[in-house]
DNA sequence: AGCACGCCGACT
DNA sequence: GTCGGCGTGCTC
């Protein structure tokens, strides 16, 4: 008989995306097997039998399947439509989608060696071997002296009394659980208000009736702190992280005790949406705004809109929280799609930070010639207040390096990168100009390349010329003890080892810092008892940024930094957040000065509405990209008239096809980069468009030589 | 994507 | 003379 089997072969104009296979016996499909390939044997997932009135394509001898990993249970039917919907929603193939989502270790196993992998874990969880398999006696001694777990503590973990906010919720939580087909939910809580306790209690109520939980977070640095969370919260159960810092082999058993159903909890980043669980009773999206979540190569999937796709699909109550709600999300909880759950208050009767907005342009001028000092004097003065009294303050500059972009006074060269459309940034610590775009980097010249000026001057600031600054600044002003104050930065490149962040989030904690600069990194989930302002240092450079998404990425990320400040609630009346812009009348600060979400998110979503922008339409983008600017033009050219052609047949409901453009950055790593942006007023016409247009825009390639790659992108966050 | 084949530059 | 650069083509 015939077997579909999905193989790791991206689509290909003369490959179908299941490929078929002779096999002795029927095989169910979401089993592995090993296939032969082309002269490789891969790993190959059971699709379909064959239906025997399907016809062979005559051009093509069916190979046999190889050896079947029989010793792993199939993937159960809904993890296969989770794919397959995945597939055909991204426009990727079967395959592709299906071997990418599963532990890369799991391709180099053939059967014995898997089934090593799952005796381990076995002996590490203190599991009994499956029946007929009767473990050697040896081994089973030495494991159980070494490494079998000691029974779950009967001690009972503390539990802090719910908020009435957080009361309410959990009952709304409740009723979702008894539902036949749970509608998902969107928890706005603002900064403090204890979404994380709710996911608790919601993870509680899905493991008493026997269920697994799979909570999601943007960022693989936030799983340790939800992860040791949830561990004293449920000393007895099996909780597993899934992201992709942890080592291959640790990966693979992780997922294998999720698909073997052995872990009760299952914490991950957005690849985790695909983990296999067969008794899956919740999935919690936490900071469903992240754009962490969609994506950005291979497959473009978003994992907060898959884990609702999957909700439905599993009849299970999905769990969307956040401070600051995509305007996606906002928009469905508006017209009752999902369920909006608020809490308003913060936990502790805290209060938020009070906002402050300083213009920037009514600040005194330097001298001529000079640059302004990184903080305007109210702002300065704030923080030097905030030592004096002993308390903390960050100031949030998302811009890594020290100065942008260098320049000649004399002749007027930058630092260009000769490879991108784009300045090289100047690292003072190791003297060096870097590309943050392709990396590519050079010593910092002493002269200008040009005209040989010795005098070439930084331009802008990034958090390392800030931090330098600060401690300039902060000359001679003391802490209550009368010790001078004491100044530190975390970015990516304070911490490019591995735990060297946690390490330097445990030394402000510890409160061996006072004034804390740092990037988007600091200001994300860290519970910083002692900060009590919070300033940032230059938030309009996110508006310059032309992507319509800017303005709700910037209110998040100031409305993040912000519940960074009064965390501790005796020190919360006193703390601020400062906002120096050029742009005080913006929307966007009012809004945050009243830390008012849903009026920020109202003038959005209205002049989305107007501009005919998600979640108002629906948008792909084309991208295509060549070392000759022509070449990627051409092909997106020669797209644009097929899928003209297209609509022109079918009549459906209109979808935009605009013209081919140049990105924010033309050219990467020496490719110039050109897309084209389609957009539909209804999902199901852009989808049916897709379906039909892009197979044939792999046989499109072939006629336009040079176009290095191309990729749709449906859903792309910014165009 | 792998993995081969295939046709041109600098090394043992 | 080979070793090896990555362009091009193919995989049920």
């Amino acid at each position: 008989m015939r077997l579909g089997v999905a193989v790791d072969a991206p689509q290909y104009a003369a490959l179908g995306d299941v490929l078929h296979y002779l096999s002795a016996q029927a095989v169910p499909p979401g089993s592995l097997l090993r296939v032969p390939l082309g002269r490789r044997d891969t790993l190959g997932l059971v699709w379909e039998q064959v239906p025997e009135d399907v016809p062979q394509d005559p051009g093509v001898t069916l190979r046999p399947v190889g050896e079947a990993l029989a010793c792993l249970p199939p993937l159960g039917e809904p993890w296969l439509r989770l794919v397959e919907f995945t597939a055909r929603y991204y426009q990727r193939a079967i395959g592709e989608v299906a071997l990418s989502v599963l532990p890369p270790e799991l391709r180099k196993l053939d059967d014995t060696a898997l089934a090593k992998r799952l005796a381990r874990l076995r002996r590490q969880w203190g599991l009994p071997a499956p029946e007929g398999e009767a473990a050697p006696k040896k081994r089973r001694r030495a494991a159980a002296a070494e490494e079998a777990l000691p029974p779950a503590p009967p001690s009972e973990p503390e539990r802090p009394p719910l908020m009435p906010d957080q009361a309410a919720v959990l009952e709304a939580i409740a009723a979702q659980f008894a539902a036949e087909t749970p509608t998902c939910q969107l928890l706005h809580g603002v900064t403090g208000s204890g979404k994380t306790e709710v996911y608790l209690r919601a993870a509680e109520a899905a493991l008493a009736v026997g269920k697994q939980a799979l909570v999601l977070v943007p960022e693989i640095n936030l799983t340790p702190q939800l992860e040791a969370r949830f561990a004293e919260r449920f000393p007895g159960r099996r909780l597993v992280s899934l992201h992709s810092g942890l080592t291959p082999a640790q990966r693979l058993l992780n997922w294998l005790g999720a698909h073997l159903g052995h872990a009760d909890l299952v914490l991950g980043t957005r690849l985790a949406v695909f983990c296999p669980l067969p008794r899956l009773g919740l999935i919690v999206v936490d900071e469903e705004h992240d754009p962490s979540y969609k994506q950005q190569d291979g497959a473009r999937y978003s994992a907060r809109d898959l884990a609702v796709y999957r909700g439905r699909l599993e009849k299970v109550p999905v769990l969307l929280g956040s401070a600051t709600p995509s305007l996606e999300s906002w928009q469905q909880a508006r017209t009752g799609r999902y369920q909006l759950l608020a809490m308003p208050h913060r936990v502790g009767q805290g209060e938020l930070p009070k906002v402050r907005v300083v213009d920037m342009a009514q600040q005194p001028k330097p001298p001529q010639g000079r640059e302004p000092p990184p903080l305007c004097p109210p702002v300065l003065a704030a923080v030097q207040e905030r030592v004096n009294r002993g308390e903390q303050s960050l100031l949030f500059l998302n811009r890594r390096g020290f100065a942008p972009v260098l320049h000649c006074a004399a002749c007027g060269w930058k630092s260009g990168c000769p490879h991108c459309s784009a300045w090289r940034v100047f690292h003072k610590g190791d003297r060096t100009l870097r590309c943050h775009h392709c990396g590519f980097t050079e010593r910092v010249p002493t002269a200008c390349p040009d005209c040989g000026n010795l005098d070439i001057e930084p331009m802008g600031r990034g958090t390392e010329r800030l931090e330098e600054q600060m401690v300039a600044l902060l000359e001679g002003v003391q802490r209550p003890d009368g010790s001078p104050a004491r100044v530190a930065r975390i970015d990516a490149d304070t911490t490019r080892l591995k735990g060297s962040l946690e390490q330097q989030l445990a030394a402000v904690h510890a409160g061996e810092v006072d004034v804390l600069v740092g990037t988007q990194m600091i200001t994300k989930g860290h519970d910083f008892r002692n900060v009590t302002l919070v300033a940032a240092v230059n938030p309009d450079s996110a508006l310059y940024a032309a992507d319509f998404r800017a303005p709700e990425r910037l209110f998040s990320s100031l409305m993040q930094a912000a519940g960074r400040a009064g965390r501790d609630a005796e020190a919360a009346a006193r703390s601020e957040m400062w906002i120096q812009t050029w742009t005080p009348g913006h929307a966007l600060f009012a809004a945050l000065r009243q830390h008012d979400y849903a009026a920020f998110a109202a003038s959005q979503l209205e002049e989305r509405e107007m501009a005919g922008l998600p979640p108002f339409s629906h948008l792909a983008l084309l991208r295509a990209e060549a070392r000759d600017p022509a070449v990627a033009e051409a092909f997106l050219r020669a797209a644009r008239e097929t899928a003209r052609a297209w609509l022109a047949e079918h009549g459906e409901p209109p979808v935009m096809l605009y013209a081919p453009v140049p990105p924010q950055i033309a050219k990467v790593a020496g490719l110039e980069r050109r897309q084209m942006l389609l957009e539909a007023g209804h999902r199901g016409a852009l989808q049916r468009l897709l379906a039909d247009w892009v197979p044939g825009l792999h046989a499109l390639r072939a006629a336009h030589r040079g176009l290095a790659r191309w990729a749709i992108d449906v859903d792309p966050l910014s165009i």
